[in-house]
DNA sequence: AGACTACATTCATCTCGGCGAATGTAATTC
DNA sequence: GAATTACATTCGCCGAGATGAATGTAGTCT
């Protein structure tokens, strides 16, 4: 049996960077490959400094890593299993629901404006 | 893609239970099997209420049950998954170590009080 | 019944994380 | 160089979670 609890330390501090709806739809997004963060901003609804901030935790944890092309940042997965890991845990999340009473911070996605001007949103844009 | 949040959320709340080395470790400790609440807190070395406040919020999960015989109450996994889960989890946490500055509360296990006055311990106890 | 044991729950405090606001910075454009 | 764009970082406040202390409760024992 593993005790070592450095490693129980540093799980948990992964599991808080990930204990986000966020930052775990983020992650989402970023599946399908790089992603800028004006699109991550307009596809999360949320301010440019919220989005920032879940970005910098993510990249602290070095769950994502940045390329910089222009102006804009391009993110993407660090850890391929990452994902695969989230999907395994998502089922058990089901059961999780009721919690605490109040929980983890509502997040309202705008699908319409899912658009921003990096060349990806502009491909499929009307 | 996963659109609708609620399961972003709920998939938030469970990362947050399992957010605590404390808890992580329970779980660890319920691999081999049903363990009895003193046999966690022996190894745990936290104080009783503590060790029950973080066995209450696995149970808010639905994380683990409980089975009660005699004055102990014996906690189990509820999930198996959950374990396969953490496991694959497990080797990003090496990357996510320094992420805030301070961070995941400290963890002090004491392994030389492993010891409580149930079967399970009492079948090795010195 | 009373005492005791093994857990559970509540309450108060304190720290930490999330959010808003403001500011800072690198790269482009003029 | 000045202005603008696209992100990053810092600061301050507020609420959520962690801990300690105290109390509550169910089961056992004599």
């Amino acid at each position: 049996m593993d005790h070592g609890n450095p490693t129980l330390e540093a799980q948990a501090q992964l599991l808080r960077t990930l204990a986000h709806p966020a930052r775990l739809y983020i992650l989402q997004l970023l599946r399908s490959g790089e992603v800028c963060v004006c699109h991550i901003q307009a596809v999360l609804g949320e301010r440019q400094a919220t989005v920032s901030q879940h970005l910098m935790a993510l990249r602290a944890s070095n769950l994502v890593r940045t390329r910089k092309e222009g102006l804009r940042v391009f993110y993407r997965i660090a850890q391929p299993h990452l994902l695969e890991a989230l999907d395994s845990l998502r089922p058990l999340a089901i059961g999780a629901a009721g919690a605490t009473a109040r929980r983890a911070p509502r997040l309202r996605l705008m699908p319409s404006r899912g658009r921003c001007t990096c060349p990806r949103c502009q491909a499929g844009a009307a």
